[in-house]
RNA sequence: GUGAGUGUAGCUCAGUUGGCAGAGCACCUGGUUGUGGCCCAGGAGGCCGUGGGUUCAAGUCCCAUCACUCACCCCA
């Protein structure tokens, strides 16, 4: 038969590498709940409208890289490329939308996006997410930040880099928008690549964020969404890095950072790492405050941010895995009844331990014990079984003993619970 | 969607101007009774990604195809 094998950018998680998943969401938990953010579980299905509203149409993500079907009545379904549109969906769906009060929520889970795989970058993602909704205070963007800061250093990784953007509101932006297309038609055409020289019409600001080297040499002289905010803008731009400036997260100012969703506005930030490769954001997000209103909800403000966790598992490296308390070798027929059920016993009792089913030379055993790095080795044979003991041998040591069958328990020791695995940036 | 690179043992990779398919690590079995690690000896394991072509002869040259990787685009 042949073989059927995983889809392009689609990959499965063995040890040690899922071990990394466990640790980044259960670190995640942790961290949030501490700012009472609350996990939220939400379908991975959707309809295809809530993201062509919300993300906005002319986006790369909607246009080109999501995954979209029929269902069998005819209706577009889309899995999600991102969490933010469905959190947004089901807290309009509940009743706290009409409290009138601020919800924060995260989520997590993955999200699907049909593009070229390459490193730090499949086509099945996850990604932690945080949102809080219903509050339009600097300090909900400080909170956002400090909490996402404080997640990333919990995980260990210190070589990070923020950055930080205000992309203006509904009273500003289109100004600047203006200026800059104003800006763009007058200089050299042939300078911006084609993309470029599209963009500078439908999306000026995308200009700015190009790699290529004339469109950056016109980008630099480029007027800047800083310099053009309206006074509510800057003053709340102001007062996020005057938050900031009291921690010590080190974050600069990009005016060239432009997020690819169309649903950002004033505050937006990426955190970056140099040493994943070319992908390097681990982390992004911003403000959006029309977009409860847009997908149908009470007009109220929100920001949030998403962490790609592929992205993260690349800075992170197992050190420590837990091993196993004992080894259970049976090196007689006879004693596998008896092996069965103490090993059973001591699960019961919260030891970890594998059981060797077959019945194999003592040294082929203890070889196979010592090669899992479990603590102790169990040994149950004809002798043992007839006289009513077992031999448990330390393996770290090498010291055996005989002890009563109904002693091993104590005999395992009680040096056993030690801490879950930890990781450390590489 | 565009470009480049790589496919040989479980893993990491050698393989010369075309001439018998290789190494290291891992694995298995021994080194005297039922005792791991270190060492020594032996062993197993490959449709050389797949399909065509050239040739007396192809892992090697040519064409096609598939897969993977990295980069562009874009994004977490």
């Amino acid at each position: 038969m042949s073989k059927i094998h995983k889809i392009k950018g689609f990959f499965d998680l063995f040890p040690p590498e899922s071990t990394a998943y466990v640790f980044m969401e259960e670190t995640a938990r942790e961290v949030f709940s501490r700012y009472a953010y609350q996990e939220l579980r939400i379908p991975i299905l959707e309809q295809t409208e809530l993201f062509a509203r919300s993300i906005g149409k002319e986006t790369d993500v909607v246009q080109k890289e999501m995954y979209t079907f029929e269902d069998r009545k005819g209706r577009s379904l889309t899995l999600r490329p991102e969490a933010t549109a469905g959190v947004i969906r089901a807290y309009i769906e509940s009743p706290e939308a009409g409290s009138g009060g601020v919800s924060r929520f995260f989520t997590l889970g993955p999200m699907f996006r049909y593009e070229r795989p390459q490193k730090g970058r499949t086509r099945q993602f996850h990604q932690l997410n945080v949102e809080l909704l219903g509050e339009d205070s600097a300090f909900a963007d400080g909170e956002i930040l400090l909490m996402l800061w404080s997640y990333l250093q919990k995980l260990g990784l210190r070589q990070l880099n923020m950055q930080l953007n205000s992309l203006g509101c509904t009273a500003c932006r289109p100004d600047f928008d203006t200026k800059l297309k104003n800006f763009l038609a007058l200089s050299e055409q042939e300078s911006l690549c084609v993309d470029c020289q599209r963009r500078a019409r439908s999306n000026p600001m995308r200009v700015l964020d190009c790699k290529v080297k004339g469109c950056a040499a016109v980008a630099s002289s480029a007027p800047r969404i800083l310099d053009s905010l309206c006074r509510n803008c800057r003053d709340h731009f102001d007062r996020v890095l005057a938050v900031l400036d009291k921690t010590d997260i080190s974050y600069e100012l990009n005016p060239y950072l432009v997020r690819g969703l169309d649903y950002y506005q004033r505050t937006t930030f990426e955190v970056i790492s140099t040493d994943i490769g070319a992908q390097s954001a681990v982390a992004g997000g911003g403000r959006y405050d029309g977009l409860v209103r847009d997908l149908g909800g009470p007009d109220i403000p929100g920001i949030g941010f998403a962490c790609g966790m592929e992205r993260l598992a690349l800075l992170l490296r197992s050190i420590q895995e837990r091993p196993l308390d004992f080894y259970f070798a049976v090196l007689h027929e006879d004693a596998m009844d008896t092996a069965m059920l103490m090993a059973q016993r001591l699960r019961d009792k919260g030891f970890q331990g594998e059981m060797g089913f077959q019945v194999k030379s003592i040294k082929s055993q203890l070889r196979l014990a010592n090669r899992k790095k479990v603590k102790a080795c169990l040994l149950l044979g004809k002798d043992e079984l007839e006289k009513g003991q077992i031999q448990v041998k330390d393996m770290s040591t090498g010291v055996q003993r005989a002890v009563s069958q109904d002693d091993v328990e104590q005999a395992l020791g009680l040096n056993l619970k030690t801490k879950a695995e930890s990781f450390v940036q590489h």
